[in-house]
DNA sequence: TCCTAATAGTTAGATTATCTAACTATGACT
DNA sequence: AGTCATAGTTAGATAATCTAACTATTAGGA
């Protein structure tokens, strides 16, 4: 978690937050064959981008009191209503994380009345997770918020490179999925 | 920090980690403004790709011993060295992290020999850091495969799509920083 | 049927990266 | 000299993870 509220600066600290300038210049020194320079450039500045995405997704979430992670359990939950019931195994394998962490997360959840646990009458092991409807009523609150700061991180793209741009997040994105999707 | 090591997973856990697709689902459900839904749609990818590319890079930092925030702050270092004397106060600055925070990344590199405090002579509350050789040794030794995990992110594009990826990611960079950076 | 295996969930304890608030020197300015 | 600001640290918190060990409970084979 990362969140960049408070402010402590002072007239002296004009300078800005490291960018990814200095970075290229550490680059240009540091790698030997020219032909890479520009790849290895635009992926600074992905990597950069991509820091920073998250953190404008975390403030923008922040007013609501929940995360980004939260948000994800939360919208899990509402779109397995009416589906199969859902358990905190399943959830750990479809978020991706452990089943201990799910716990932490529905604890925390649940603290809070947006999600409840209800043990299954069939396999006593097991134990049914569901949305509330304060949650459900949380998540329709945040939802229009989370779409337009989703809309918005394209703001500055014109129609012509929206289209093109479509394309090539698509091959990011598969081409992210292989080298993340596997061990997995 | 979040590691994807170690593997819980056993024979029936089929199920992808949670990809974009629910969430794509839920914005049809959701959104109301059909001209928007492009946008949403692209700006979901941009975030799932953030959380992946800082894993992919994550991941590949690992077998050094080192994360991104901690290479971060010796690059940081490195890229001084010969200039003016650096201090924690302003390494804070450049970061965009606090004061605090930087005392205890620096105890962590500290302890293992990659960087070093002196106390100024002028300034007595001032403290000069500075990396140490093998401090500069790590880097170097990293520094390939940190080019290489950027590079490596436009693997798949194409040597036109490259060229209108430039121009898309700089203006998404200003965007960003527009966003991002008049907060610090 | 009984015993061992596996599975579900939780707990305990750790790590990373942050933060704020309070504290200790030290320097600077009136 | 006295007050105020600055530099760095400490203490304590939070978020999101992890692993390992533990407790029920079920399932499957001998």
């Amino acid at each position: 978690m990362e969140r960049k509220t408070g402010n402590e600066c002072t007239a002296d600290q004009q300078l800005p937050a490291l960018g990814i300038g200095p970075y290229l210049e550490l680059m240009d020194k540091t790698t030997a064959q020219d032909a890479d320079r520009k790849s290895i450039r635009m992926g600074l500045v992905m990597l950069w981008l991509s820091d920073n995405i998250l953190d404008v997704m975390d403030v923008d979430l922040a007013p609501f009191g929940i995360t980004e992670s939260k948000l994800d359990m939360l919208l899990l939950l509402m779109l397995h209503e009416g589906r199969e019931l859902i358990t905190p195994s399943g959830i750990a394998d479809r978020l991706g994380i452990r089943r201990a962490s799910v716990t932490a997360l529905l604890d925390w959840l649940e603290k809070r009345g947006w999600v409840s646990r209800e043990q299954s009458a069939k396999d006593r092991r097991m134990i049914h997770v569901s949305i509330t409807p304060e949650g459900r009523a949380l998540v329709n609150q945040v939802l229009p918020t989370f779409w337009s700061t989703c809309g918005s991180l394209l703001d500055d793209l014109d129609t012509e490179e929206r289209k093109v741009f479509e394309k090539i997040l698509s091959k990011l994105h598969q081409s992210i999925e292989k080298k993340v999707g596997v061990g997995r």
